[in-house]
DNA sequence: GACCTTTCTGCACGTTTGTGCATGCTGGTT
DNA sequence: AACCAGCATGCACAAACGTGCAGAAAGGTC
C-alpha cells in the first residue's frame, strides 16, 4: 500500500532499490506498477538531477605517475582524463568537459560565489554539468563578452545561464565589451554603479572555473577568432611576446603579465585579483593549448587543474626535457 | 602510449572512463587492448573494492512522510528501505541489510573504533559491506558468543572478521560466553586482564552497529534459539516483562532495565554505557521484530535506524492508535 | 624442467538496459 | 465542446551487459 505516488518519490525509490539493492529494473518495475522502460527513464532522471551522485576516489598511491609529477611540480590538484591519443579534438573536448563537470559538481557548497568565464572550453563543460540542489549561490561572469560583429553576449550568457540551472543559483552577467577600444572609456565603465556591483561580486568568488586561450592554437580560441581583436592588437600581443589568456587577460611563458598594453582595455580580472580566489578550476583540453597552460601555470592561476592525458604526458615531457634537470632524475627513477 | 599495464591503473581508467565520461564498456576494452567482459570484471572490481561509490542523497522535502515522522518522534536518523510488502522474510533481510551495508560504509572514518554485535541481521550486514581503505581502525566485538551447545564463536568471529577486511581494520574477538552461568564467574573475569583490555576498548568505540531480539519474533533470534539461554532464564525473562535485546542485554517495552536479573549474567554492555556511544547504529528487519525495537527506542539506544518499510509503517501505525493523541493530530495532518 | 594449482582471459549465450515511435492523457485556449 | 501542444507511457527492437565455461598463463613445489 504504497502512500502516495509521486513522480518525485517514485524517482528516489527506484534509485534506491537499484543502487543500493542492486535489483533489476524489471523487479522494479514490477513494484512500482509501471513499465520497465518508464524505470529506466526514472532512474536517468535520477542520476541527472543529482539524485544518484557517484565519484570515484583515487588513493594517491594509486593515481597514475603523471598527476603525481604533476601535482608536485606545480602545486596544483591535478585530475588527468584518460584518454586515447587516438581521438580528434572533439572528441577529447568531449570526454574532458564531461569529466569536468562531475568533477566540478561536489566542490559546489551552498553560499558559493562562483566565477565563470567563458569560451569553447567551459561551453562544453557548461553542457555536461549535473544538476545540483544549493541555496544562496550564485553565479557572476567573469569577463565581458561583447565584441565588434556579434554580440558574442547570447553565447557567454548561455553557459553561465546553464550553470545557473545546474545549482539553483541566481546568474550575474557582465554586459560589457571583452575589450574596450579605449583604455580610458573603460576606466569610466568601471565607475559605474552596474559594473561596481558585478566588480563587487568578482572580488568575493569562492570558485572560479576557466579554460586557457593559447597563442599558437591551431584550433584557436574564440578570443583570436571571434572578432574581438583586430590586427593591430594581435600584432601587440606577438610583439609583447604573450603566450596565452585567461578570462581575456594575457600573460607571458614566463607568467608575467606586465606592460602588456591590451590588458588595459581587457574585461577580464587581472592576474592578482584572480590569484586571490580560493579554488580556481583551471579545465583544459588539446595539446595545442599547451603554450598557454604553462604560461598559466607559471603565473599560478590554478589551483586545480583538469586536463587530457594527451596534455598532460606532453606538459611533463618538455618541461623535463628543457628546464629540469631535478625531474629528470625523478623521471627516470619513478620508471614514468 | 600507455605507460604501466597494471591491473590497478586499469580499474581506476576504466572506471573513469565508464562512469565519469560516459563510455561503453566495448570502447573501454578498445582502449585497454583487453575484451569486453575483462572490462565489466575490472568495473565489479572496482565498485566493490570501494574505488566507485555511488551514494544516494535524499533532500528533506523529498523524505518519504514515514522517515520524517519517525524522525520527528524517536530523534533519530532514519532510513526506511523499500520493499513491496509480499516479500517473505529472508529477502526483507536481504535488502535491508544490503542497503545497510551501504548506508553505513560512508560513516566509517579513519582511526574509527567499531563495535558490532552479532545475530542475523548483522550477519547478513556483513556480507554485503563495501570496502573501503581506512588507517588505524579497529572493530571490536560488543558481547560474547559462547554459549552451551556450540561455540557460537565461529559464528560471531566471522561477523567481524568480515567487517575488519572490508575497512582493513584489527579486529578483537570478545572470548567469553553470551552469558555466564553464575553472576560472580562474570564479575571475576571481568578483573582479568584479557577481558579489562576488551573492556576498555568497548569504552572507546565511535560507531555501534547492532540490531535487536524480540522476545515474540516468529523467527526468534539466535539468542533465543541458540542453547544460549535455558528454560528457567526464559521464563525468568518473561517474569520481567522483557520485550527484548541489544547485545544480549534486555529491556521492557518502556525501555527500562532495572531488575532484570539475566542481564547481570550477559557479557553485553549495560544500556548505560551503550548510550554513551556517539553513533549507535540500530538494523532491523522483519515486522516481527517490533516489541524489541519499540522497547530499545525507548530505551533511547540507537542514534540512527535503518529498517524496512513495512516495519516503519507498523512502528508509526500501533503507536500513533494508542498512545500517541498528539501524533495522531500530526499524522492527519500530514495527510499519511 | 616437470608437474600441479591457482588465477586470468575471451567466447558464447542469455539477460538486462536504452530509446524511437505510436498512442493516450492532461491542461490550456478559443 | 473542440482543438492543440506538450508530456508521459508502453511496446518492440537493438545495444549493452554479466557470467559459466574452457583453455591459457602465471606461480609454486618437488
Amino acid at each position: 500500500m504504497p502512500a502516495k505516488r509521486s513522480k518525485q518519490s517514485d524517482t528516489l525509490r527506484a534509485a534506491q532499490m537499484y543502487y543500493l539493492q542492486d535489483q533489476t529494473m524489471d523487479a522494479i518495475a514490477r513494484e512500482l506498477r509501471t513499465s520497465r522502460s518508464t524505470v529506466s527513464r526514472l532512474l536517468s532522471a535520477a542520476r541527472d538531477s543529482g539524485l544518484v551522485q557517484v565519484q570515484i576516489k583515487t588513493p594517491a598511491d594509486l593515481a597514475p605517475e603523471l598527476e603525481r609529477v604533476i601535482r608536485r611540480r606545480y602545486k596544483v590538484d591535478v585530475h588527468v582524463v584518460p584518454v586515447a591519443d587516438t581521438l580528434n579534438e572533439m572528441d577529447v573536448l568531449d570526454r574532458v568537459s564531461m569529466q569536468a563537470a562531475r568533477t566540478i559538481t561536489p566542490l559546489v557548497d551552498s553560499n558559493a560565489v562562483i566565477g565563470v568565464a567563458w569560451g569553447s572550453t567551459l561551453s562544453a563543460v557548461s553542457r555536461h554539468l549535473t544538476r545540483k540542489t544549493t541555496h544562496g549561490t550564485t553565479i557572476v561572469q567573469l569577463n565581458g563578452a561583447g565584441n565588434t560583429q556579434t554580440s558574442g553576449i547570447t553565447y557567454a550568457s548561455e553557459i553561465i545561464r546553464r550553470f545557473g540551472t545546474a545549482y539553483g543559483a541566481k546568474v550575474e552577467q557582465f554586459p560589457v565589451p571583452a575589450f574596450f577600444d579605449r583604455a580610458e572609456t573603460k576606466r569610466l565603465m568601471w565607475e559605474e554603479r552596474s559594473v561596481q556591483r558585478i566588480l563587487e561580486l568578482q572580488s568575493r568568488v569562492t570558485i572560479a572555473i576557466f579554460g586557457v586561450g593559447s597563442i599558437d592554437a591551431e584550433v584557436p580560441s574564440h578570443v583570436y577568432t571571434g572578432g574581438y581583436l583586430d590586427s593591430t592588437d594581435i600584432d601587440d600581443l606577438e610583439a609583447s611576446g604573450v603566450a596565452g589568456d585567461v578570462a581575456t587577460v594575457f600573460f607571458r611563458d614566463d607568467g608575467s603579465d606586465e606592460g602588456i598594453m591590451l590588458n588595459e582595455r581587457s574585461s577580464g580580472p587581472s592576474l592578482a585579483s584572480l590569484r586571490k580566489i580560493r579554488r580556481r578550476i583551471c579545465v583544459v583540453s588539446g595539446a595545442k593549448k599547451i603554450k598557454g597552460l604553462r604560461g598559466a601555470l607559471a603565473a599560478g592561476l590554478a589551483t586545480e587543474l583538469i586536463l587530457d592525458e594527451t596534455t598532460a604526458r606532453e606538459l611533463v615531457e618538455q618541461e623535463s626535457a628543457q628546464s629540469d634537470p631535478i625531474f629528470g632524475f625523478l623521471n627516470s627513477l619513478d620508471g614514468l
